[in-house]
DNA sequence: AAATAAACGACACTGTTGTATATTTTAATG
DNA sequence: CATTAAAATATACAACAGTGTCGTTTATTT
């Protein structure tokens, strides 16, 4: 406990953003306490405050640890053709809705959503989104060139039609679960007039 | 030998709940404190307290108010086609996205998504969005009668489609604002693919 | 055993809630 | 029009949950 290594101090704030992670996860961000995060670490107050500042600061880091791991979030191989590679994300995202609960989605929408303070970390959302929309223009983009669609709308729109309806998808999902929304068949729908956009007929 | 008027107590109380819906609107829900509310509605502590029983119960009320504007919410007419009516109404969508900071948007979300006891008003989100998926499967199925579309999938899919995509596009509006998600090329390709689920051609 | 830094937990402070009590306003009555 | 009792409102208060700090304790290294 006395002097200690770098490794140790990094090895225990990862265990901390782990636990802080569970509680987010499990309540979300307006309902969690500073408390509640040191209940789930077994750790003291004065050693939490020692790694953190406040609330938001764990969240951030919670946010980035969580970032990372969808990195390489859309890779695309130029051997295959780009329908069937779009076609399993959307199978991936079928599998990531419907485990919604176990992911941090909650959490980020209350801590967007919540706090005007946080249009400053806006910066954060509005890179993300311009991001992921970038990715998949960027596939569309390769599909034309390899003359495997023909666009009906530029890739910029239907980039983004693609990330709306996701995102409503997964909040719908959220709130009412996945009997209501029934997810496959609503992704069905986003294949079919995908394929409706993406071809020419 | 009692005192007052019904009728007094019923405007206070609607004034009491306009009070409490602007600053839902400029704050959200999480950040509204009673106090706020009586600051706005200039009225004391206790004066509140005799009508409401607290802040869950004023939203409430909010929301009940807000309900009754938009039960006409999508009334069709026998006399015209179908699909310009959908168009028309896509447009009002547009309106209502646009000025997304003056409604309870952020309020509705943060009330739903923040807690787990409102799980028990929970069949208010559910009911809601039962009854909008009714609505536009009868604007649909109508349609389909008047051998004016044939719905390339089934009325239900189609309507719960069009919910999750106009949900996400607002959520996204409100965190980026009009000039990042581009709401009228959004809704234009909600348009052509709307047009491709229920002609065939 | 001296030095050091992590870990602990008590503490003071804040903002908010809901209630209890006091005061004012109201309209029916004599 | 003065009286009066109930209703409406105002004010003060206790309780609470959460925050961030700080002096103290603990355990290891040198």
């Amino acid at each position: 406990m006395p002097k200690v290594s770098e490794a140790y101090k990094e090895e225990k704030i990862r265990n901390l953003v782990q636990a802080a992670k569970k509680v987010f996860i499990k309540k979300g961000y307006v309902q969690t306490s500073m408390q509640d995060i040191m209940d789930e670490a077994g750790i003291s107050r004065g050693a939490m405050y020692r790694y953190f500042n406040n609330l938001e600061h764990v969240f951030l880091e919670v946010l980035r640890e969580d970032d990372q791991k969808d990195v390489a979030f859309f890779e695309v191989s130029n051997d295959e053709q780009i329908w069937p590679q779009i076609q399993r994300w959307l199978e991936m995202q079928q599998q990531v809705i419907e485990n919604i609960n176990q992911s941090l989605l909650q959490a980020k929408a209350e801590f967007f959503l919540t706090s005007q303070q946080h249009k400053d970390d806006f910066s954060y959302v509005s890179q993300r989104y311009d991001e992921i929309t970038e990715a998949i223009e960027e596939v569309l983009m390769l599909g034309e060139q390899k003359k495997e669609f023909q666009l009906q709308q530029s890739p910029e729109r239907i980039s983004r039609y693609m990330i709306s309806f996701l995102n409503g998808l997964m909040l719908d999902t959220f709130q009412l679960g996945m009997k209501q929304t029934k997810v496959q068949e609503q992704l069905s729908i986003l294949c079919f007039t995908l394929e409706k956009l993406l071809y020419k007929e």
